[in-house]
DNA sequence: ACGGACATGTAACACGTTACATGATTAA
DNA sequence: TTAATCATGTAACGTGTTACATGTCCGT
């Protein structure tokens, strides 16, 4: 699901602008949604262009005029078309793992150092779950950030049980160089 | 980290030719790896080019040169030290998922069967896990596969326990409609 | 007879990121 | 005064995918 699809998507639930759409992208769904600005304006101008959305512009004092789009009828069912498409498969791309399956190259201080930083990083991620969960937003959002929390939570755990596996390898490792 | 650096990474291991790494991003780590042809045979051709890999070419009959590369000293330190560089950020790209926020749009019956097509996914992906597992490679790679398989758990268990959320939710909608 | 494994490679294309351009307002 | 927020947009660039090109051998 590409950029233009996702703003559409967003545009069931709210109208909104680039920006307010950019925002949403950085919110607590940022694991699984992202996107810049260098995708999203182009994005909408092409829905625009395709009228699967209207954009009305408003004036204002000494900035750049506020773009309000709103999906369009045809736009909806454009977007229930590319929900019913069978989903691809996921892709979790994560440099922290890709790090982790060579942990036996690194030094050890600097492995662990990296397996602190990512368990803080976790905690803060669910903290932030956790208070999107409470303010709550549609089910479905609800039930999306749930997941990520019970992931993140999951990958938390094991982290700190786990983390000796590698960290000891690196140790016996680096005693060998 | 891109392919490159990966296939790097991989030869930090194993000398392989470019249809050997492209069996191990078909494995179990695909969720967390992955590149097809079109980016690993150029990447090889790049890293020959910077000496950062050897190749060595081996005539057989009837079939392309089967190409061996094989990682150099400076091929080493080239990958060291784009492993200890700080990682970025995880982006877990679902397209399920992303369909999942838009739940209440969905016909109840499609949305139902994507959910067990997903259950039953997991489970097969949790099953080959389990078996790289068994037959475990390096500390570090196993540390990976167990996270994976952690993730896959938690996610399985998540499904089945919050699938009503999301169910009941499109049931509504779509009585109203 | 047909598909899949083996084996490498190129070219067109899609998609997204980054950096730049512009500029006011407000809070620390 | 420095940074962040508001607000949109373009252009260059990087990276990867898909489809195509080529051909054998083996199992069913």
């Amino acid at each position: 699901m590409d950029v233009r699809v996702l703003c559409l998507g967003m545009l069931t639930r709210q109208e909104a602008t680039g920006y307010e759409l950019k925002k949403v992208f950085e919110g607590p769904l940022r694991l699984f949604l992202d996107a810049s600005f260098g995708s999203i304006y182009p994005a909408l101008n092409r829905l625009a262009a395709e009228e699967l959305v209207t954009c009305s512009a408003q004036a204002q004092a000494k900035r750049p005029d506020k773009k309000v789009y709103r999906i369009t009828p045809k736009g909806r069912l454009a977007f229930l078309d590319a929900l019913m498409r069978k989903p691809g498969a996921d892709r979790f791309r994560s440099e922290f793992l890709a790090t982790m399956l060579f942990a036996d190259l690194l030094p050890p201080r600097h492995l662990s150092q990296l397996i602190d930083e990512r368990i803080a990083e976790c905690r803060r991620e669910l903290g932030e779950l956790d208070g999107a969960l409470a303010v709550a937003a549609s089910p479905a959002e609800r039930f999306v950030q749930g997941l990520g929390r019970t992931i993140y939570g999951a990958a938390l755990e094991y982290l700190a049980d786990n983390r000796h596996v590698v960290e000891s390898e690196a140790l016996l490792a680096s005693g060998q160089n």
